[in-house]
DNA sequence: ACCTGAACACCGTTCAAGT
DNA sequence: ACCTGAACACCGTTCAAGT
């Protein structure tokens, strides 16, 4: 028998300084948007950066640091409409609308987020200017803390309910299992649920549409007669 | 040399029939309320019912019908107010508080389900409820579904922000590093966010009142002026 | 049938070593 | 300094074996 060269990957040592901080995190987010938090991988890493799996610790700590990085880096790009583009409750809605765009976009980030406590992870820019439009459109200050938090959670929950759901519907046959059981539900025992199936599933088929009604309700709610 | 006894638990094998699933969701729901979704571990589970580690699996075809056997038994658990105790909005928000309270009772149950979509989670009792508050509300079906899907993603948002939060504080030091940042920040850069800081750390010390708040917000721009 | 330990294929990370 | 593979202490789960 004669020794053969191995098949797999003989990957060369990768060049000196080939990695960097920027490059790590560009793949991290990648893998994340792609597989997801279960496949993000010091090791899955390494190897779609083609590099061994402990040239990384070179460059972060370790794999928390990754994750406080990515879900910083992400928190920055949130995309905000120019400043003073319409009244304070318009752009106050479109500062919400770049929150929640983020989240489903990058799901993954929003799991890292409620995985664990993260480091540093405000996203102080888009802060100041909902508190800013809050003031503007007419709230003292405590109420405009009050209701900056209450957006920006309405704001998460939409986000972690529409990938939630989402995630649900890839698997095999998903949709055909929740109209059995919804059909098979008792009408007496559960008589609204049953008859509003069909509207409970089709709004939740619209994910940015229900979070948009939601959200000037509750813009409305807090504002008042502002 | 002799041959020692071994020293750690030589436990005996755990009699026939002492394992059932009920025993296991009991110590898998302890386990996660005391030490989060990180301990709970199959090993840490076994350990804690006495038994070696593949003894539940005679129970369980594995850690995930754990995972979504708990979300089941705890969504079960909710605690909702009589029906007709109160005119319907003040019973949907009664509805809304029992919701908010099992999350932030059992931040892990929140966890486990943001972590991956569970098999059957949903608590339809609680949602059948909501459903037809909402009409006796004078909403019409598909507004119905619509306001039950944002309050269901308020209340979820919500206690997983405290729960984040309180997490975060248990941190050695956290508060201060918190405030030291807030005071650090360029007052001319972010103007409504220095000014508004004392508050804004004020209302997220008090979880349930600003849920609390934030709800009755929601609940007036979603039912108006039905 | 129910419970067991050994073993397997993973994971994050430490360490000593190469360049 | 940056990158490497081997090794360690974990993890969920498969398997063959005990009672």
């Amino acid at each position: 028998m004669s020794v053969t060269q191995p098949v797999r990957s003989p990957r060369r040592r990768a060049p000196r300084n080939s990695l960097n901080p920027d490059r790590i995190l560009d793949a991290a987010i990648s893998l994340l948007d792609r597989s997801g938090t279960e496949a993000f991988t010091m090791r899955a890493l390494a190897q779609q950066l083609g590099v061994g799996t402990m040239a990384v610790y070179s460059h972060f700590r370790g794999k928390d640091e990754i994750s406080d990085a990515v879900a910083q880096r992400l928190l920055d790009t949130i995309e905000l409409p120019p400043a003073g583009c319409a009244e304070p409750r318009a752009e106050l809605r479109e500062v919400c609308r770049g929150v929640y765009r983020l989240f489903t976009e990058h799901p993954s980030a929003l799991q890292l987020l409620t995985l664990r406590p993260v480091r540093g992870d405000d996203a102080i820019t888009v802060i100041d200017r909902m508190l800013g439009l809050l003031r503007a459109a007419g709230l003292p200050g405590t109420e405009a803390a009050r209701a900056h938090v209450a957006l920006m959670q309405y704001t998460v929950g939409s986000a972690l309910w529409n990938t939630r759901r989402a995630r649900a519907l890839c698997e095999e046959g998903a949709r055909e299992r929740v109209r059995a059981k919804l059909d098979a539900l008792p009408r007496d025992r559960y008589p609204a649920l049953v008859s509003l199936a069909p509207e409970l599933l089709c709004v939740q088929d619209n994910g940015m549409a229900q979070y948009e009604r939601g959200l000037d309700a509750l813009i409305e709610g807090l504002l008042g007669g502002c």
